[in-house]
DNA sequence: GTTTGTCAATACGCAAGCGTATGGAAAATT
DNA sequence: AATTTTCCATACGCTTGCGTATTGACAAAC
């Protein structure tokens, strides 16, 4: 677990990174400056050279973990001309296992710090926004575009809890892509008038 | 917060449903004898009396939750003679605002206790195969009805997410009324061959 | 080469929360 | 009425983890 690098020191970044890797498989309240310092092969006494204190840690990863996210999403969706094609995008991007989405899924966990709740209020609304917009662009009017964002996003939220919960009848790939599949099937559609 | 009634003295079941009311708004982690005690009008020399630890305490409290829950499903669902009746009844059960949610939604945060995951996985699993069961009673096929029921769960699990995520933009009840009837009527349809 | 700045180690204080030990009061039992 | 059971209070020890204070090592600047 430690970093062999060739680096003399550490930035905020290492930290930050390494803060990303446990909250994506343990959660916030698992983030300890101890373990983490450890992590990385040094003391806390480097960490509160480079932060204030653990809550200014951990809201620094999580807007590095917001802007990578959407920098992701902008190039692999809203680079797609077509809303059909954005759409099948975001569902195929739904099932890959990358680690925003795990973060993504502790962070509904782990909502009762008012920093965490904050942003994922943030990156939720945003998708959502353009969600919506996606299913404006294949004939939706604007309430049921709204309603139709919302169950898709649902969907993938369940997804990634019922991931976890039942992870070993869940983990072959070839499930998760016929499933994914079968997602995209019964909610991308024309609208019914 | 105190407990006023009659009673002399308390039982176990006292300690499980406090504990349960814990959980359902600050989630596992936030279980402390001491709190709880606090909130049962004695101190934790109480505690120790009815239960041997922490642990003891929480997967009894869980123990009580499974088991209330799934008498409710079955007198509110499987007491339905048609399937697409019993499905419609799911949505909506859903959508109402029931303890019982917020602790399953809590439980998807903390499932890193591995006692929480057993729990979990077991409810989970059952309500999937009521689920799946009930589409197979509106004509989808074995390996369909798995994903349509995998479909359905997802959104329920998200929806949880997204109402405490949206919290303020979500809370009227017209529009969650008119959520769940949308979700309902896209969810529930026969199947296409 | 001396000084200054950067990064890290060690040691300490402190609070929260679990579990234990012990004693006491009230109710039930005999 | 005496005794046993049931339920609870108080006090203590122990661990974890945050944050601070102090010192040190190495590199860059001068």
């Amino acid at each position: 677990m430690k970093n062999n690098n060739k680096k003399k020191s550490l930035n905020p970044a290492d930290w930050e990174l390494a803060t990303l890797d446990v909250i994506a498989h343990q959660g916030v309240s698992a983030v300890a400056v101890e373990n983490i310092a450890k992590a990385l092969g040094v003391t806390k006494g480097s960490f509160y050279w480079h932060f204030t204190n653990r809550k200014d840690l951990i809201v620094a990863a999580l807007k590095r973990w917001q802007k990578d996210d959407r920098a992701v999403i902008k190039e692999k969706i809203w680079s797609l001309p077509d809303a059909h094609e954005r759409l099948k995008a975001w569902f195929l991007l739904s099932a890959e296992p990358l680690q925003s989405h795990l973060i993504y899924a502790t962070l509904l966990a782990d909502r009762q710090h008012d920093f965490v709740a904050k942003v994922l209020k943030e990156v939720t609304l945003e998708r959502l926004a353009y969600l919506q917009k996606s299913y404006q662009g294949i004939g939706y009017d604007e309430a049921t575009s709204k309603q139709q964002a919302l169950l898709s996003y649902s969907v993938y939220v369940g997804y990634l809890h019922m991931a976890k919960t039942l992870h070993g009848k869940f983990k072959d790939t070839e499930n998760i892509e016929n499933y994914a599949k079968y997602v995209a099937s019964q909610l991308i559609h024309e609208p019914e008038q």
